[in-house]
DNA sequence: ATTTTTCGTGTATTTTTTACACAAAAAGTG
DNA sequence: CACTTTTTGTGTAAAAAATACACGAAAAAT
């Protein structure tokens, strides 16, 4: 018999995390996805995720699910929203807390032992199980707004990327479109990138400018309590 | 003996709701405490908040706790944050979900069944117990953060305002000074407030004009995806 | 009547945003 | 190799927004 050991007075939900990853592959938004072995929902994506255990924090809970399921460590993660409709999990009452992470994409590919992960661009998401739909809509609207206060491109890009693709980054979170040299003008005043003197090597066309992020310079700038405009 | 009879093969934690309950007295943004009547922390302020149910979201049981403990029905709330620290509760597990909340004061005084609620002004709050002082950072940082997109001022002000105070509120909220000159222009150009023919009555120095939201207005505009610019 | 406080208002200057076009680099084509 | 195609870097003029700033009028208190 299954044994239930763990009593209370009254009833208690279960606590589960969850995480929302986002990659961007140069010109896409991407999510990373894993296919549900078990029911509920057995054969429908979701994201990865799992019960919270009693000593460690939602944080350390989302963290560790990540790495079991997707082999990803030491991504860097941010908390947005506990969803807790009573009957959002069939089997019993489960509140989720979700996170989404920022990866640099490219290095996440292979290497993984969950071979149940795999990244979809954002406009060809199946439909997923549970609320989780709505758990990406809700991320989508946080990753939107945090973009004017932090350079998410941080996590998100390569150590070295173009101007082009940061601007489809841009262009892709926010879904709009900017004048190519308004956004490079915009972008270096803000005084956060390194302009290298490499270019891209495998160049597509011509070759482009490389940059990276200057970690101390936005430090400073956070320091005064900026914010980034778009 | 305490009949514990709510068994589960895993452990679970507690989840509790709390809410920061923003006011506004037309200079300084002020916070709704409750005194606490049992331990831990006996005697010392809080949030209220409490034990969420099985049947109920977190969004009603936090509304239901703003109604038991400070008599306040059908306020604006709005989930910022899980607090999840394994030893946050001296007692067990406990996690919760914090909200803020946003209130006409001058509807709030009186008529409450709790006496153990008070307002304290942002710089004198007493410390608080759990982890509410960091909770109550938590949700300033956030409000900060949603003025962006919010016209906060919706929930906190009276019916008709004066643009002083909106302009006191903005200030109480950023913590920065403006031109006011400047700020009733800028204002103005946002187009979501009427203009009311009455002053002040109780008039102070001066009688000012009254303003009120214009709800269909800023909805228009919110729709096309705006952003209040401070 | 005088003083004090608060209110409403306009303009000139600076800064930021926007709109917009051409020449050079590389690759692909035949 | 010439030619075409795609992508890149770059600057300027016009419009809009942000800023700095001062005085006269209304009401209350004395």
């Amino acid at each position: 018999m299954d044994e239930k050991k763990y009593c209370y007075k009254y009833p208690h939900p279960s606590v589960t995390t969850d995480c929302v990853i986002f990659g961007f592959d140069g010109t896409r938004l991407q999510v990373l996805l894993v296919k549900r072995g078990i029911e509920p929902y057995k054969g429908r994506w979701a994201f990865p995720g799992g019960f919270l255990k009693m000593d460690e924090s939602c944080e350390e809970g989302a963290l560790r699910e990540l790495r079991e399921e997707t082999g990803l460590t030491g991504a860097y993660i941010e908390q947005f929203h506990a969803f807790s409709d009573p009957h959002r999990d069939p089997r019993e009452r489960v509140i989720t807390i979700a996170y989404y992470a920022l990866v640099k994409i490219q290095e996440v590919q292979g290497g993984d032992d969950a071979e149940r992960a795999e990244w979809f661009a954002l406009d060809e998401v199946p439909p997923l199980a549970f609320d989780h739909d709505r758990i990406l809509r809700e991320a989508m609207k946080r990753l939107r707004e945090r973009i004017h206060f932090e350079p998410v491109g941080f996590e998100l890009l390569p150590e070295k990327f173009t101007m082009k693709q940061l601007q489809n980054l841009y262009e892709a979170i926010l879904d709009v479109h900017f004048d190519r040299r308004n956004f490079t003008k915009k972008m270096l005043h803000f005084n956060i990138l390194n302009q290298l003197d490499e270019t891209t090597r495998p160049t597509p066309k011509r070759e482009a400018f490389l940059y990276s992020f200057n970690v101390e310079s936005y430090n400073e700038l956070k320091q005064k309590g900026f914010r980034l405009e778009f």
